[in-house]
RNA sequence: GCUACUGUGGCUCAGCUGGUAGAGCAGCGCAUUCGUAAUGCGCAGGCCGUCGGUUCAAAUCCGACCAGUAGCUCCA
């Protein structure tokens, strides 16, 4: 007999040699119907697991994470045995879940266009109704590799490969006629994956190498319940009317031209108010709080700076190169950043310790040749502006300097509302890629050391990251989620301690020896474009008063009203409030519409009643007519909130 | 760059298997001066993304290119 030791910590006794599926039944049906997995002494396992010892063991369902794993990946094989059935000819490649759901990979002849898709759904169908039961077993290496010869997964043999030389047995999972070569851990059998839905089908490069074959994957999703995969759906479907790519374009924040060219947003007025608003408040903060001096630097350079820099060799792909390098003329490059630019003007005189930390701030137009299928909306395109900066220090001034780079990042945040929806990235070199990185590393583990250390110290909550550094350093990175779930990095903190050796930067140290200073590079509210879709999509298009291009909208009842709304009008922009009239020959039910289309935080109905009163009747957003109120009272009331960055 | 899909008046969309375009909204004009999400009537507006091919005939079929969408790769 065993003893094992459950969740609530009560101990069950057992017969040697059960499994821990054969304990959930004993537990009960009702845990034993939802059970997908289990967790044995900490690590996640098979329930077709064998105990023959004393253990602590936990029963995962659907809810727990690792749950929701085995059971989506038994939704995937469900997916590829269904693949297998109409296209025997597909070879697999992997299929693991993920976030909300699965995917699997195919290498086939036929496009999985979306009838194929409803076949395949159909026949995963038939698969989950023919209640397979998913049997465990394992081969040797060499009996893997021949079994998937004999398949023709060439895929699959090329994974067992990698793992031969571990010398452990490679496991597999049959249900049916259909075997796959599988970690685990399964469900119990295919009738259990009551809902599933296939999202949609793409291309994916093997192994996520651009040099790979393009293979074809299946996006899906799977639940234990219809209602909670349709209610997932719908919350999708719902995400997707927030897209700032569309909203943006139809309250006229942007637009793109096909005859301008791809990534080339152009920003309406409304966009370009939304612009100027952030702008003024991140220099005013920079400038008056933290001590940054701005710069205005060339937006072009001879390509010799770049080729001091590095990005000549490591980025020239990704910069719009103007002229011919074999004519024996210079070759100039619109800039990628700013770095090296603002280095010019630290070296343009002799520097002291004493005149770190220098902190340059600029609001900065970078170009960068992004290939055809990278641009999106305003997240990703050729031309942008940023809020740039460069903090040049001595080392021991890192931490304080990187702290409060971190602090005004996350102050902005706070102001316009993203905080929440900010996870932090700790971005490390690649020790294999030589070819991204500069520098040895020594370097590195200095700079990632640094930085681990600040972050740990203000106990940030972050995940590391290889391979996603810049190519002078580490940097932490500020990521969010637009509204597909894709995430990119908003704003960036990063340590250098590279380029100041390239550029010949020196300060002269209390003992008069020439140093090399360290850099900070940092955005504080980061790329101007991106920061307005993120916030777009945050808010669906109905910014908060303070951010919102058009403030408050007065409605004159009829042409009478008029002159009075002009009135108002001047009393609130005085106040610098943004303020228009609905100047228009149109019923009031049609001037609120539009304006509550627009998505105004505020309209103020001026009548013949207001008039006499000396009031506005106010309309707010999200909460309609909210009464009349004196003009002043109004003004007074609509300026704090403005001031003080209320967010409704 | 790669895979798939898409491209019809400013916007949203219709136009079956090829016979050369239609609606709603928006716009303009006239009337209406109006009380919390659409006043009525009328008018105008389209080289059907671009170029080329097939055909007696192309918005419809084919190709290339341009642009858009999702994903992959990339993202200094």
């Amino acid at each position: 007999m065993i003893k094992v030791t459950l969740k609530d910590g009560s101990v069950k006794e057992f017969e040697s040699g059960i499994t821990a599926m054969e304990v959930a039944k004993n537990l009960g049906m009702g845990l034993f119907k939802v059970a997908c997995a289990c967790r044995i002494n900490g690590e996640v396992k098979d329930l077709r697991t064998v105990i023959n010892d004393d253990c602590e063991l936990e029963i995962l369902t659907f809810d727990d994470d690792e749950g929701k794993n085995a059971f989506r990946h038994t939704a995937s094989h469900i997916l590829a045995q269904a693949v297998k059935r109409l296209y025997p000819k597909a070879k697999l490649a992997i299929g693991p879940s993920i976030e909300n759901g699965f995917y699997y990979d195919f290498d086939v002849d036929v496009a999985f266009t979306p009838d194929v898709l409803e076949k395949i759904e159909a026949e995963m169908r038939k698969i989950v109704k023919e209640k397979l039961v998913l049997e465990r077993f394992e081969l040797d290496a060499d009996e893997a590799i021949d079994k998937m010869e004999e398949l023709g997964e060439d895929y699959k043999i090329e994974l067992i490969n990698e793992h031969s030389g571990k010398g452990e047995k490679i496991s597999f999972y049959r249900q049916g006629e259909f075997i796959e070569l599988c970690a685990g851990p399964h469900i119990p059998d295919t009738s259990r994956v009551k809902a599933f839905k296939l999202t949609s089908s793409t291309g994916a490069y093997w192994r996520g190498d651009s040099k790979n074959k393009m293979l074809q994957r299946i996006y899906a999703t799977a639940f234990t319940k219809k209602d909670a995969m349709e209610e997932y759906l719908a919350a999708v479907e719902e995400a997707k009317k927030r897209d700032h790519n569309i909203i943006g374009r139809q309250l006229k924040y942007f637009m793109t031209s096909d005859i301008v060219g791809q990534g080339l947003p152009h920003l309406m007025p409304k966009g370009a108010k939304l612009f100027q608003i952030l702008n003024r408040y991140v220099q005013d903060i920079e400038e008056n709080e933290y001590g940054f001096e701005f710069t205005r630097t060339p937006l072009m350079a001879k390509s010799d700076l770049y080729k001091i820099s590095g990005h000549w060799e490591h980025y020239k792909d990704g910069m719009f190169v103007m002229g011919d390098e074999n004519s024996g003329e210079d070759v100039f490059a619109l800039r990628p950043m700013t770095c090296p630019f603002q280095y010019q003007i630290y070296l343009n005189e002799m520097r002291s310790y004493r005149d770190l930390p220098i902190r340059y701030a600029e609001t900065s137009t970078l170009f960068r040749n992004e290939s055809s299928g990278e641009m999106h909306g305003l997240i990703r395109v050729r031309q942008f502006t940023i809020s740039e900066g460069h903090i040049i220090i001595t080392p021991e001034q890192l931490k304080d300097e990187f702290r409060k780079c971190i602090d005004l990042i996350q102050r902005m945040m706070t102001d316009t509302g993203l905080i929440g929806d900010i996870s932090y990235r700790l971005s490390k070199w690649d020790p294999e890629d030589t070819e991204k990185y500069i520098g040895i590393p020594e370097m590195w583990n200095e700079s990632e050391g640094l930085m681990r250390e600040i972050l740990d110290d203000i106990e940030l909550d972050y995940e590391e990251a290889v391979g996603e550094a810049a190519f002078y350093g580490p940097k932490l990175d500020f990521q969010i989620k637009n509204v597909h779930g894709k995430e990119d990095t908003l704003c960036t903190v990063q340590i250098d301690l590279m380029l100041a050796r390239q550029f010949e930067m020196t300060y002269i140290a209390p003992d008069g020896t020439k140093q090399y200073p360290y850099i900070i590079h940092r955005t504080s509210i980061g790329c101007y474009e991106r920061t307005m879709a993120l916030l777009i999509e945050k808010y669906a298009g109905a910014m908060p008063l303070w951010l919102s291009p058009e403030q408050i909208r007065i409605l004159p009842i009829s042409d009478k009203h008029l002159e009075m709304a002009k009135q108002i009008k001047t009393k609130l922009s005085q106040k610098g409030l943004r303020v228009k009239i609905d100047e228009r020959s149109e019923k009031i039910g049609y001037k609120i519409r539009e304006a509550q289309l627009e998505k105004l935080p505020y309209m103020l109905l001026v009548g013949d009643k207001e008039i006499a009163q000396s009031t506005v009747s106010v309309r707010k957003r999200g909460e309609g007519d909210i009464g009349a109120m004196g003009v002043d009272d109004f003004c007074e009331l609509a300026k704090k909130q403005d001031d003080e960055k209320v967010i409704f």
